[in-house]
DNA sequence: CACACACTATACTCGTAAGTAAACTATTTC
DNA sequence: GAAATAGTTTACTTACGAGTATAGTGTGTG
């Protein structure tokens, strides 16, 4: 039955594929050298194709980085909400949504949001991402307020928590690699574990 | 009595004080803007000197930020040391650990050791900068499974409990700045409170 | 069939910033 | 006082890499 004409719909899909794909090459690269030392020839020359044909499908290479950041601010962001609907303490939820945060950290689109600093960017567009950035910390604090409130996190200043616990969960998009001898979801549980329990034997 | 000639031990101290001058302004800008961002004609401007000037007393831009990472290097060493001459149960001696070493890292050379990743240096100097960040890792280690050994800290991963530690006091590298509304030292002593007591309340 | 349009490549421009050559000044040494 | 030395500048070279002009190829559309 396969004809081999493409619909209109087939060519926008085949089109959004290829626009991934440079994504994903992208990121893995910018990931690994960083956004300065990333060539947009190599990232064109890992997927065979050359720079021009990456020009066709993204404006520039700071918006190749946008878009990357926006695929992993989403996971964030849906990490949150997904702690939002759950039922339980502050500290219940906090764990849960912690767990996601770390995870979404050793992913390739999660890990740029948190190695791309302000240097990278243009002025607006670091003023994007500090925005977008502040509304995961945001729901963090939220999380942490709640479980102040409901009596089941000692009190504190919400503000050095919230640091303290993304400082911590941040780090693994700095050292972890992929395929490693633990499981991204292993060590997030381990990590999650040693900041809520601390460090005294129970 | 003050001559206006100057002896040699004058000199080479006045040289020395104007590498120094050159080291600094280079670090905070490198912390500011980022290594690559980082002009050495600006650097050069912000002592009101020229480019050519610190080239008189540096080899090349990577060797004026491979010896800021090495000043900041020292005293993370140092603060090992520090502990390591303390009395006191392991989770002691940690606990004073991450207390200098949460400091050094809102230090400007400290930070620059953690804001410097492999990407911006040459082969060789990647290669030399893990080897030293290791040995940090190594003396935070040796607390941990001190205090594991002797029962004030509970059992679990050291690796993954000593990334977790690092990796929340590093990460006011990256935010803090000098002249807020609390101390490095106010920092410091809150974060590693929540590390070490957990978030139960008590 | 002709024309438009999507996609891709080759071969270029051009700004930027690291690093250098050459010269000039002041100070110390013989 | 001549010669060496340290410190500094202005003005240059040069490499690199982002982004583009142009043209070619194939695939649907009047």
């Amino acid at each position: 039955m396969a004809s081999p004409f493409s619909t209109p719909e087939q060519r926008a899909e085949e089109r959004s594929a290829k626009r991934q794909a440079v994504l994903r090459a992208a990121v893995r690269m910018f990931n690994e050298r960083g956004f300065n030392a990333t060539l947009l020839d190599d990232v064109a020359a890992s997927l065979g194709i050359s720079k021009p044909t990456i020009y066709h499908y993204l404006g520039n290479k700071e918006q190749v980085l946008l878009e990357c950041v926006a695929l992993g601010l989403e996971q964030f962001l849906a990490a949150a909400d997904q702690a939002r609907r759950m039922s339980g303490s502050g500290l219940d939820r906090l764990r849960h949504f912690l767990r996601a945060y770390a995870q979404v950290n050793m992913d390739d689109f999660g890990r740029c949001v948190i190695r791309t600093g302000p240097e990278a960017l243009s002025p607006e567009g670091a003023q994007s991402l500090r925005e977008r950035k502040r509304r995961i910390d945001a729901a963090m604090r939220s999380f942490i307020e709640e479980g102040m409130a409901d009596g089941s996190i000692a009190r504190s200043d919400p503000k050095i928590l919230a640091f303290t616990l993304a400082g911590a969960l941040n780090w693994p998009a700095r050292w972890h690699v992929a395929g490693g001898e633990l499981s991204a979801q292993a060590i997030a549980h381990q990590m999650v574990d040693i900041l809520t329990l601390g460090l005294a034997p129970r």
